[in-house]
DNA sequence: CGACCAATTTGATTCATATCAAAGGCATAC
DNA sequence: GTATGCCTTTGATATGAATCAAATTGGTCG
């Protein structure tokens, strides 16, 4: 068995082992059995990696592929014909980015490496044929599928009913609960992304983002130096942000 | 056939028939093949019907199905602990709701009848049977989910870049290409839903969508008389959207 | 038919955030 | 080490839409 997955390495670089990946409890095998979890590493391909700034694929990429992020983080947005952008989501490791894409030619959104990035790619029409077989596979398919239009209304909502105080907020607590998700500090990390990609995700101006890090930090609720940020009183946050509870529970 | 058909009613006068549909062509019969159609109406309750005002589901109601709208029109929306309402969506003959709420035991949003309302009802644990034998009605449910995320990203959009001009126009437009899908009027229709609901949907104060009404009717790019509506310049309307073009072409 | 309640419209004022402008900080590259 | 450019912060001003207030319309029901 493990000489039958080196000789697939030798053969292919990129063959997977969803087994061994630290994040099989997030992203897509958290749903299958072991015994199918082979069919599912047949048709993944991992490990290819981009750089900062390096597009993923964009909107005038023909779809073929969903991509889970396995290290780094994914900004995805929209890009108008007018040159407009409008970040519509952060994606971190485990979670899978494309889902918004399968319907469809091309690509809905245009993914870019926040960071040194490494994704697994899912080619759909082999996923598709998987989900019909395995059950399980295609129900989770579903569910992250309904968390995605969830997420969405909540930032629909976000956008519509709170301040700029209460977005930023949400948006500090949603990275926060995700990093814990993956065993790390909740109240400790650094942000992906800069200054420029939150205003825009939250419907927001630099400036204004800016001035409510400083406040934030004036009343002693986090302590931010650039990227790096730290939450001091995760309780204030929760009540800044009222009942705006919990976006970006991808699972 | 047709007796079988006819037997199949004495005994329960919801059993479907998706054939003799007018909207067979936008539900989900429209990714069904002819022979797998039976199945399709073995699955399904038809003619349930709703008075104005009635709820659907509620946020308290366990998730068991999803529904397709048969005649009139349905709005969802998010009512958070405190009380507030953020509206998510508008739905029309053909469209299906519930698909936000395939995560989770319970519906995600509160669906309410906009007019005397009828639904056919999809049982998930059934549905989600059917689509793993039926490659194509798989892919027709990815794709709808996809599409519903898209529209959500387009409305983030809208709420993040655009004036109330720009918002209204847009969904205006929206529900002119969706009456036209079923063979209705683009260019005169009337307001499934009052002011109120337009307003916060847009995230905007109905003050103001009243205001954005009338001016719009004093530069003669459309006629409004309470609910009634006549588009009288639609290129007119495309420009003021600019590039937010097709929000809510859900098929 | 008239009365009541809800939905819509209109007007005056306020406010949160955008915009404009510019300075400081940080990292990369030469 | 210093220069270049980007990201971030800070300040002053402008503005679109919210809010407050009230009149008007419209539909429903006794």
């Amino acid at each position: 068995m493990a000489q039958a997955i080196r000789l697939h390495q030798v053969k292919s670089p990129l063959k997977a082992s969803c087994q061994q990946c630290s994040l099989s409890n997030l992203c897509l095998p958290l749903a299958v059995e072991d015994n199918d979890l082979e069919r599912l590493e047949d048709i993944v391909q991992q490990g290819r990696i981009f750089n900062r700034g390096e597009h993923i694929f964009d909107q005038s990429t023909p779809f073929r592929s969903c991509f889970a992020v396995k290290s780094g983080s994914v900004k995805t947005s929209i890009i108008t014909e007018g040159g407009e952008e409008q970040v519509t989501g952060f994606f971190m490791p485990g979670e899978l980015i494309g889902l918004d894409s399968m319907s469809g030619e091309h690509y809905a959104c245009t993914a870019k490496a926040l960071e040194r990035t490494s994704v697994c790619e899912f080619p759909v029409e082999k996923l598709e044929d998987l989900t019909g077989k395995i059950p399980g596979l295609q129900h989770h398919m579903y569910h992250l599928m309904s968390q995605e239009i969830q997420n969405s209304h909540q930032l629909t909502m976000l956008l519509s009913k709170n301040t700029a105080e209460e977005r930023i907020a949400a948006l500090l607590l949603s990275l926060s609960s995700r990093f814990q998700r993956r065993r790390m500090s909740g109240t400790n990390f650094s942000l992906p992304m800069p200054r420029n990609d939150i205003a825009n995700f939250l419907g927001l101006a630099v400036e204004t983002v800016s001035r409510v890090f400083t406040r934030f930090q004036n009343q002693g609720i986090i302590k931010a130096r650039g990227r790096e940020v730290e939450l001091l009183d995760v309780e204030a946050l929760q009540m800044v942000t009222r009942d705006f509870s919990r976006q970006g529970c991808q699972q």
